[in-house]
DNA sequence: CTCCTTAATGAAAATGATTTCCATTTCTAA
DNA sequence: TTAGAAATGGAAATCATTTTCATTAAGGAG
């Protein structure tokens, strides 16, 4: 079981093996239906989606790439606290990209955010630093993330 | 299977009872226990101190009674993200405090800040009012978490 | 205070996402 | 080609949380 820490180096191409990871059929299959889909996968939906194909995939497999994919900084595992993780294709470096939320607790439906994210970005840049240094952690991620209900839950009630 | 929802109106004492909820024994030990303990407590934390004293009350109990205080909003339910819930007593009326955590994805140790908090709240109501508009939810809550290495686990690697 | 309805309880079994095990297959570098 | 390391799939294991179900207890009515 490789534990090797290798992001932020070269991208895309190369990079597995440049991991010492091999790029086998399985995780391109899984790599490619997460790039051409939009929005947050369980690993069942992806199970599902590659299954039809190639039905010699097993879901272990697909658990194991997602883990593999997530240290390598292309792919994003995300928590929307329903008790199973979401996978999203990670379109360019890690750290490019911010995923904030808002979440439906009622139907689970999510919504990507990107209005205010300059002045949160930015706030979060100084709180990042502020805190790293009080507390004495090397903060490498956060989360940020609304729960409400949907429009469509909050009238149907 | 009681699914009330009554939150905010009086507080604590004769709040179950309004709520048509029974003040069991097994809940008041447990409601005394969170309110005595500082920090974040998983059920199974409130089960190792509740059993000695009433080896009576079962895990289910306990599962069961944090949530009906999670209802009641005596007690805030938190998610650090390794796979089990954490409970911290309520101070006050829900929504009067502000629960921001630095979580460390090694040792798992939680520091609730409250640096730079009055900023984060005051762009919060704006993110969230703005959000709850354009995207017609009604915003309830909000996750703010950071993760990284505390200063133990960075320096042992 | 006692009765009665209904909520609350505990133990054991079920659940469900994720991991681990292990025997087999596939790479890959020499 | 060939040995050694990685990757795989299926089944079994994990582990927090929930459900089931038969029993007990709370608390309002009388």
């Amino acid at each position: 079981m490789p534990k090797r820490n290798c992001q932020g180096q070269g991208w895309w191409h190369g990079k597995f093996r440049g991991c010492g990871y091999r790029l086998t059929a399985g995780r391109e299959v899984i790599l490619d239906i997460l790039s051409k889909s939009q929005g947050h996968l369980s690993a069942e939906d992806i199970y599902m989606k590659v299954h039809p194909k190639y039905p010699n995939i097993g879901l272990t497999t697909i658990y194991r790439t997602l883990d593999v994919l997530s240290n390598l900084g292309m792919v994003y595992k995300l928590d929307f606290g329903d008790g199973r993780a979401r996978y999203e294709f990670a379109e360019g470096p890690k750290g490019a990209h911010h995923h904030h939320h808002l979440v439906c607790t009622d139907c689970n439906r999510v919504v990507d955010y990107a209005d205010f994210i300059n002045e949160e970005i930015e706030l979060l840049r100084q709180t990042e630093k502020g805190l790293g240094a009080k507390y004495n952690f090397k903060i490498t991620d956060h989360v940020i993330q609304f729960y409400g209900l949907c429009g469509k839950c909050s009238t149907k009630k």
